[in-house]
DNA sequence: TTTT
DNA sequence: TTTT
């Protein structure tokens, strides 16, 4: 079929530590654990409720890995835009079982820090602390509009927009 | 936790008709099985490549499950926007399973059809062949705006935008 | 038209102090300038980059709407749901402008704090310090599935989700 | 500012041909105008009511815009994904306006077919009727996963899921 | 200017 | 006008 949106977009928190694993020739694939809850007051009781929901996050895209790697720590409040995937597997008793995962990988994918800090594991950062990892090539580094563009479009782009 | 944010957003076609099923009140709750895929060309092969992936979405908001009764029929193409949900279940063998699924209820869910017909299954519509049901009340008769509003907004409000 | 969607996601820090007017039956209805900006180290002469995009946005659901007055200040972050909406106005001149804002009304608007503090300004904050105020009615104080609902779902759902 | 998000969502029709310009390089850009529109029953009058809102949609990514260019005609219908990017600009006259638009371009843009016939205009297709144009490189020919990746992910993936 |  |  074509014509087809896949999305799922998170805010969140992490519930521990991104955990790492490497492919054959090196490139790191982050997993992440990922909360998100609701809270509501119940009508009847009057009393307050809260419900936590797990994500469970792949990320195979490498600059959004190596960003997992470097920078996330348990507690991190993050923005994750993916893609949900089922996969069928097989535990050691011989059973079948099905995961769903929220995948990062290829375009439309992204990462983004929402705390500055790293959140509650404390932990040291770069260069960059707290910022959009993007997934637009291999470290994303590229400019999002590299040259103007023809058409005399942002000739005199500014940033004083009056409200 | 506060402050978090759980979304889906698929476009896909329903694999089947929707299965409805009542709460002990009668209301209904609808299942529909949703297909994504993404085709890609093989890089090495240069053959075409498509990977389909089916969700299971689940509609517990009134609204939108009596539309999903009268309007989906399989191979429809629709809109959906829901939250992340697992849940555990046992099956008949005592193992423990556990689902994850796409949920629409409350506010910030959506059921859309994107095809006026109704999809593969054919099937005859009411008054409303292809239309937006958001999940604003009962049967999402609300108007978004119900007044203008103070401060003098929309007073010459037309849709001639020059362009 | 029907099978359409209108939806714009931010989540930035606000410029400034919410405004607040008031319709003529005393709602609030609420103004944010809300600022997110992308960063990319130029390919060429290697240095750091960063545009900002100021968006308007006006909150006409009146939970929200409450919130943005009671919780929000200079520097806050959030995260917006809405839809676009471009609006004409004559200035004093009589010179006819455009002004396309994003505006929270009605189902499938959201705003949540993402930070616990309320931003720049300090500012000191009730019971629930950084939340998600959907709008799912007049005060958005509803649970989201309100009873199991029929199926046997959710009878033995816990948190321990094992990854 | 890093840590923010700014993504519009549409699922509209084409109100008329994709308008295409070309950079000094010959890459194509493409203006799209898109409606969406809400319908709704007035309370009082019970009168059925239907707002379309216009939005001017711009494609600097170089495989969505040839996309548009090869495919999309009047009528067609199509999800969108970019960014708001307001641009002032000066009139004519000498008065300074400004323009919100959705920008396509860099990741996180999508431009996707949502009816395989290219909409109103008819118009004759590639092999590839409706699809999904992701912006992941010069012509999105890319396979999402490229290798299955260590873990043993995916080694027996099929797509009966059973539901 | 679309679509229903 | 924010934020880093």
């Amino acid at each position: 079929m074509a014509g087809s949106i896949n999305k799922v977009i998170l805010v969140g928190n992490l519930g521990k530590d991104p955990e790492i694993r490497r492919t054959q020739d090196g490139r790191p694939i982050a997993n992440l654990s990922v909360a998100t809850s609701e809270t509501w007051r119940d009508k009847a009781t009057g009393e307050r409720k809260e419900k936590t929901e797990w994500h469970r996050v792949v990320i195979f895209n490498e600059g959004l890995a190596k960003v997992a790697e470097q920078y996330l720590k348990k507690g991190a409040k993050v923005y994750v835009e993916g893609a949900l995937q089922t996969r069928k597997w097989t535990d050691q008793s011989g059973a079948e079982k099905y995961s769903t995962e929220v995948v990062l990988q290829g375009f439309n994918s992204n990462l983004t820090m929402l705390d500055g800090r790293g959140g509650g594991g404390g932990g040291s950062f770069g260069e960059e602390p707290g910022g959009d990892f993007g997934s637009s090539g291999p470290v994303s580094s590229a400019p999002r509009r590299p040259v103007a563009a023809g058409g005399g479009r942002n000739s005199d782009m500014d940033d004083d927009i009056p409200f």
